[in-house]
RNA sequence: GGUGGGUUGGCCGAGAGGCGAGGCAACGGACUGCAAAUCCGUGUACACGGGUUCAAAUCCCGUACCCACCUCCA
């Protein structure tokens, strides 16, 4: 079986065929940092995060280069709005991606290269473009650098778009007019705005004091991290125009092969718009954390397929999270007989490793088609309902062979409850609070044990009403009561 | 105007010519002192109108509604 993803040059599903055996390259496009990310910016981080582990599950060495754009005019006017330098806005704003990030499991990638810290690369790149006639500086003294599109019969192949076909740019004013040479052609390098910038946001360059364009950053990053050529860029289907049919008509305009693969995750929106136009910050990460745990979060973006639409409710996301502890709840119980952290090995230690005990091949195969994380999740269900069966029997090399699966299935999501990337709920002192906490429970399970062994049921139930009232969940299984801490929804 | 996509049961959400993905909720049953959890069972859903076919949610034509992108939004 072999990996196909959609690849939206082509249009279609294609086999998934490496430049280089056993090696993966892959470009991500990440966040503008300049406000805190939202629902909707972490889908695109979970679904590559997916794609990342999945090749690496495959045997892949996979080198993941996700940027962080951190210079832009957004950045620059809401660090102005707010009083403070643009770098601090920018850097505030990149910390918070991160620690949202984080909180869902995303991994880190291989190397997050900001625009900032790439200026030369970029300068290197717009000079080959001028030197092989596809940029021109403007001859208005803006100082500002373009791309000219007419210059690249290609252009608009990314998108199955003519030239002639795309609306006019709104800034086809005279302005503009007088510096571009048509009205399509992009910013490769902005002149510095004297009077309304701040000299921060200037770098030297051949052309006078300026800041990259937007699209520049990425072929740049990408060349020098990937190479020339390399296997698959992603983003969110909104940058495929401009932004990434820019910055493959620039790459290969310079010569350079570029991406081989073009994977555009969907978009979240609530109430049918886009987040960006959405009122209040309900839908930022720590927010939405205080009501899911991030496990939650990321199962509710993994169980719809990345290139569907998501509309985005409370409801659906309390539901996936209600799915997800049956899962959980799997494992508790597998755990409670015995069957517990030595079956499971914590995911950091899998990824790459040759598994064991094989994935289930309705696992695989969904996921070699075009990452079908909803398909894989019905297997990881089915896996469960058999196991929960088996359960009933005891401790089983069955049982182990269904928990080890669903382990690793969810370790292939991200999703393995055991992994050290999830905030930790088992510090030191929160083990010494459960084991107190175990002590006081066992005494008044013991006192229950009583009452029904005379048959109190009065009794029984008032103790274990007590208990639940401190917010725990006791229940009878066959190996006696077992209490937990349910995790409010 | 151009480009890409969508409309599936109470809800979420897959599928892409035949065989009812999966989950949540609901109802019935088993288990339980009662619960909880778990298991078993129950739902004839594919926007609308035509057509092709032995067979259409799936292909074709048309219609309606919705969304995204078309120069710096994931």
């Amino acid at each position: 079986m072999t990996l196909r993803l959609y690849d939206t040059a082509t249009r279609e599903v294609r086999d998934f065929v490496p430049l280089e055996e056993g090696k993966a390259g892959i470009y991500v496009c990440g966040l503008t940092v300049q406000s805190e990310p939202h629902v909707g910016h972490v889908r695109s981080a979970v679904n590559f995060d997916v794609l990342r582990r999945w090749l690496t599950h495959q045997g892949y060495q996979v080198t993941f280069i996700r940027n962080v754009t951190d210079i832009d005019d957004k950045i620059l006017a809401k660090a102005a709005e707010q009083g403070r330098p643009w770098f601090n806005l920018a850097y505030a704003m990149h910390r918070e991606l991160d620690k949202a990030l984080a909180s869902i499991n995303v991994l880190p990638p291989t190397y997050e290269p900001s625009a900032t810290a790439h200026v030369p690369e970029m300068l290197e790149l717009i000079q080959t473009l001028i030197a092989r006639g596809h940029a021109y500086p403007a001859e208005d003294g803006s100082g500002d650098v373009y791309f000219d599109v007419r210059s690249w019969p290609a252009y608009g192949e990314l998108t199955n778009q003519g030239v002639d076909d795309m609306a006019p740019a709104e800034d086809a004013d005279p302005p503009m007019m007088a510096r571009k040479r048509d009205p399509r052609d992009f910013a490769l390098w902005k002149g510095w705005k004297k009077e309304s910038e701040p000299e921060s946001a200037a770098w030297p360059s051949p052309y006078g004091p300026g800041r990259p364009g937007w699209h520049i950053e990425c072929s740049a990053m990408a060349g020098k991290y990937l190479g020339t050529a390399f296997d698959i860029h992603g983003g969110g289907v909104d940058l495929r125009f401009p932004h990434h049919e820019n910055e493959q008509a620039q790459s290969r305009a310079a010569g350079h092969a570029f991406a081989s693969y073009w994977l555009h995750n969907a978009w979240i929106t609530t109430a049918g718009e886009k987040m960006s136009k959405s009122l209040g910050n309900s839908l930022l990460i720590p927010e939405v954390l205080k009501r899911v745990r991030g496990i939650e979060l990321r199962f509710y973006m993994i169980a719809a397929h990345y290139r569907s639409h998501v509309e985005f409710s409370f409801e659906a996301l309390d539901e996936a999270a209600a799915g997800f502890r049956r899962i959980e709840n799997f494992l508790d119980r597998a755990a409670a007989i015995g069957i517990g952290h030595d079956e499971r090995p914590t995911s950091p230690a899998r990824v790459g490793a040759p598994a064991d005990v094989p994935l289930p091949d309705a696992f695989v195969a969904a996921m070699d088609d075009d990452l079908g994380t909803p398909a894989a999740v019905a297997v990881l269900y089915d896996t469960v309902r058999e196991g929960n069966k088996l359960l009933a029997d005891g401790p089983s090399p069955a049982l182990i062979t269904a928990v080890r699966q669903v382990v690793d299935m969810l370790g292939v999501l991200g999703l393995d409850p055991t992994d050290p990337g999830w905030p930790s709920a088992t510090s030191s002192s929160d083990s010494r609070m459960a084991a107190a906490v175990d002590a006081l429970v066992q005494g008044l399970l013991a006192e229950r044990a009583d009452a029904r062994v005379a048959k109190d049921w009065a009794r029984a139930d008032a103790i274990r009403d007590q208990i639940k009232a401190a917010g725990i969940e006791v229940e009878d299984t066959p190996a006696g009561p077992v209490w937990t801490l349910p995790t409010t929804g």
